[in-house]
DNA sequence: AGGAGGTGCTCATACGTATGAGCGCTGATG
DNA sequence: CATCAGCGCTCATACGTATGAGCACCTCCT
């Protein structure tokens, strides 16, 4: 390695100089579209000699500018990654997706520049896409977007833009159609149900979360079609809005009302457990338990249980963002990723 | 919004066009270096007028391209990081690292193209900083390198090419000299042999782990050092060489040759503490040990040990780095980092 | 009246790369 | 011998932004 300009990295234009060539030829020879380079293998050599002797590396932010493309994937949360990769909640889909980023030869932009800040923002640490007229996603050639959206706004306009991006998690925005990849909540709820009648269980209960977000929306409108279409009974309090779990309802449980529960979470049947234990009743032994929740950390619990196959979305969002960067025009819609049940010791066979 | 060029984002100088002025009057406008504006509130009003009809954000590789920053700062790690923040390896330092960037409004380019990527490289996964030819660091304006780096001829050219990083953790390359944030072990070991003196102890051991990796060297000469200044006497047939513990010198401890140990890793104290047992001795009732090593995990088992300060040196490093970004000929040379030591139950004053 | 100094911009250019168009040359073909 | 294809390049330009230089106009002062 020789005479470098002081303080400036090698261009294409120092390279041609050495090699006694023009630009473009350097330009050609390296990112060698051989189709149209005609260059002969001695002109090449003579360039790569000079690359070598130079140090020469491209310039990324040139190279940007002129193709439209980075190789860089965006990945924003709207909260703080690692404290959060922590609990294991992103950590899953960030395992896929850098995965999948390595083996397709993306680099992998974590926006945390978008967060609050010096002085910005709340001590919640929520970052914004749009922060003073400026918009960092765009650094990138398209981006994933993870987490809970507080701003259905921010999508909508980012989706007008035509950006290319993918969210994981179901988030419905008026007007806006934007790509996103789900688990197929419904379907493993079905499915679960389905499960539930082949062991003989006719008379089902459901005992709901508080919240009303569209992933629960899936869940219990999957097992309410599956109820249905298989002429199960419900006999859910909770089903049309309570809280709680109603201490009438779970006496009628015990009494032998139902005799198979699907629970939206494993908080809640846990909680279901001691109420029945404080009836005398144990699970599976006379009512069969299905949780539809899975945090990893959950397994130990041996609920039968579905699970959300959080790597592989991460890699399918990946992918599926490539796909729409390399046809702009092609605007995917929503995908839905089949969510496996994993047998627990919560769910037996009907005993009469 | 209205009328935007098809599948072309708005640029300046549509913004210009607009607003009726020219485009550097916008670039003016837009990173309003107010000192040498001079456009007045109105034509202002009229640029961001136009800014937000069309919704015109700038162009990151462009800008990136004019000045020479892109508030992009990059994490090289020479393997996967989320297998491994699972383990806690990496992720207490992307922690601080995350932390700090989001302080001082820098995006982080996580490298994952420069793996073996489809096709390249071993199953190991590792990582290459150059990459045929390409290295991608110099997307970003400078990378804080992670983990261990196998190649240390790479850490070289880079130097060479003055592109700013910092390492993190011990790495000495020959004829560079690369800036470094590192555990200050030896200092903690004297410490903690400080300490032990301070409680009584006169005789101590010091068991190794079988690697001769420099943070492994720092410990050591820590302890030596502290060991001859305090005019102590060290027994340890380990310390010039041996792997395992030795049983001989095993059967001399527990006849009270020594009374305080220090041990390298975690696996080690726990060997140690099996064979002492096997002799009928205990910790600390017989002898102290205090373990040179703190892995977040490894608190449970309630070692006097040191703690490595991960999250607060990913802090750093982001602070060094942007240090050096500001002031390009200032290499700052490598930084120790005091590693406190954490209280267990495994050291007691001596009885004698 | 004439100059000085300030205001509100515009002009031109550079950053480094990629690429369509084109130019001069050589050798083959009719 | 004229023509023509193909080779081995070079020229010129575009991408979008930032910025030093400079121009036209106005106001104020002497």
């Amino acid at each position: 390695m020789t005479a470098r300009r002081r303080g400036k990295a090698p261009s294409q234009a120092d390279v041609a100089r050495l090699a006694g060539v023009s630009q473009s030829a350097v330009s050609r020879v390296i990112s060698g579209n051989a189709a149209t380079a005609r260059i002969p293998e001695e002109t090449r050599q003579r360039v790569f000699e000079a690359v070598r002797e130079l140090g020469y590396v491209a310039n990324p932010a040139a190279r940007a500018m002129r193709k439209q493309r980075n190789n860089l994937l965006g990945v924003h949360t709207f909260e703080r990654v690692f404290p959060h990769a922590h609990e294991d909640f992103y950590f899953a889909f960030l395992l896929g997706i850098e995965e999948r980023a390595e083996e397709t030869g993306f680099d992998l932009v974590l926006f945390t520049s978008t967060g609050p800040g010096r002085g910005g923002g709340g001590e919640r640490g929520e970052r914004k896409i749009y922060k003073d007229g400026t918009n960092r996603l765009n650094l990138a050639d398209g981006s994933i977007l993870l987490g809970v959206s507080t701003d259905r706004g921010e999508l909508a306009r980012l989706w007008y833009e035509g950006y290319p991006f993918v969210h994981i998690g179901r988030r419905e925005v008026p007007g806006a159609e934007i790509p996103q990849i789900i688990p197929d909540y419904r379907t493993a709820s079905a499915r679960i149900v389905e499960r539930l009648a082949e062991l003989g269980h006719r008379r089902l209960g459901y005992v709901r979360e508080w919240m009303e977000m569209e992933p629960y929306e899936d869940r219990r409108t999957g097992y309410a079609e599956a109820v249905g279409r298989l002429g199960l009974t419900d006999t859910s309090p909770g089903f049309h809005g309570t809280h709680g779990i109603e201490s009438a309802w779970l006496d009628e449980v015990a009494r032998g009302a139902v005799t198979a529960i699907v629970v939206e979470s494993v908080r809640l049947a846990e909680s279901l457990r001691e109420q029945l234990a404080a009836r005398g009743r144990k699970i599976p032994d006379d009512v069969s338990v299905a949780v539809l929740e899975a945090a990893p950390a959950d397994l130990s619990g041996q609920w039968d249980s579905l699970v959300i196959p959080r790597t592989e979305i991460g890699r399918i969002a990946v992918d599926r963002l490539q796909t729409m960067l390399d046809d702009p025009d092609q605007r995917t819609g929503s995908l839905f990723v089949p969510c496996p049940l994993i047998p627990g010791t919560t769910v037996t066979a009907v005993r009469e």
